[in-house]
DNA sequence: ATCAAAACGTTATAACATTACATATCTTGA
DNA sequence: TCAAGATATGTAATGTTATAACGTTTTGAT
């Protein structure tokens, strides 16, 4: 999984088989190193958010989330506490929220500074990651076009995605 | 007004100025014949929340809508009545939806298919609408590579504004 | 004029998110 | 180690955004 960052061509991130190929385990690892090396507290409930999320496979709301803790962690949960949480973990990196589903995805590569790309299946409710720094050049000239400072994008594309096409599901 | 579809070059929607040169009732006025020609309804309703999101000048909610509509409208109106204006005002390509920021924004070129970009100013709350082919071209091409068919683009850039830039207030 | 479709009104409620304030837990430095 | 401040969490209430369900009115075609 080495993805060199310089190169002008479109990065998959969460591309299926990445996906497949590291356990929510594994993921939460990286997380914990890499908060470790900021100085960032990932504490229990914020990993364990992390986690679910991770093991959820699609876009989650924060109160799926609730209901997911409520199985998983005995103690009762607030809103107040899962968005904390949330809040957190995008001020990370690792995590993102799309915006279009009010609903919130990890990040596969939480190192990198992200803004990625987001193509949300409108039939399997399925999620697909993708940096692309042309993408990224291309609205930065757009906004240099009319004096803009962009500070964070949103970019989500709804549609079909590949197995859903396959299946005919959509 | 003259904007040629074909060139490669970014093409301004509601740039400043286009945006200056025309009062609401002139958009209102090509909502109107766009419509009649699609054989679509633009209601009294419909065109008063048309015009008083033009009026606006900036993104605003759905509840925003409802308060401005009981001081030009005395009748009562619930949000299932504004929403659905909206969904029929979005469907024509009249109105886009900040995801972002659950608001609405009227469009500057409903003649054309959309899906613009958007940059909100988190200063002022002033939103600029562009029209690049260049990006959604380089979106198709990205969904190609994972086999995604791409119905509906939102892309949202957050930022500071020229005007807000130049008065130093963010 | 009649009828079906479309639009709109109304009530209630669902879904998403935050405020405000109390409590607990870490962390640092005397 | 312990006090004190900072950070994180718990809890209740509430704010904000959006939709469901169902009834009534309006519109347009015949």
């Amino acid at each position: 999984m080495v993805l060199l960052t310089i190169q002008p061509e479109p990065q998959p991130c969460t591309d299926p088989n990445c996906r497949g190929q590291h356990a929510p385990a594994e993921r939460v690892a990286l997380a914990e190193s890499l908060c470790g090396a900021r100085g960032a507290r990932l504490t229990p409930r914020r990993r364990l958010i992390l986690e679910l999320l991770w093991e959820s496979g699609r876009p989650t709301g924060a109160y799926e989330l609730i209901e997911a803790l409520k199985l998983r962690d005995s103690r009762p949960v607030g809103p107040p506490t899962v968005y904390r949480a949330l809040e957190f973990l995008m001020s990370q990196g690792l995590v993102s929220k799309i915006e279009s589903r009010n609903a919130y995805v990890p990040c596969a590569h939480p190192e990198r500074q992200h803004d990625c790309l987001f193509f949300i299946c409108t039939n399997c409710g399925a999620s697909v990651e993708l940096e692309d720094q042309r993408l990224e050049r291309l609205v930065c000239e757009d906004a240099a076009l009319i004096g803009f400072r962009a500070a964070r994008r949103v970019i989500e594309v709804e549609g079909t995605c590949k197995s859903c096409i396959a299946t005919g599901a959509a």
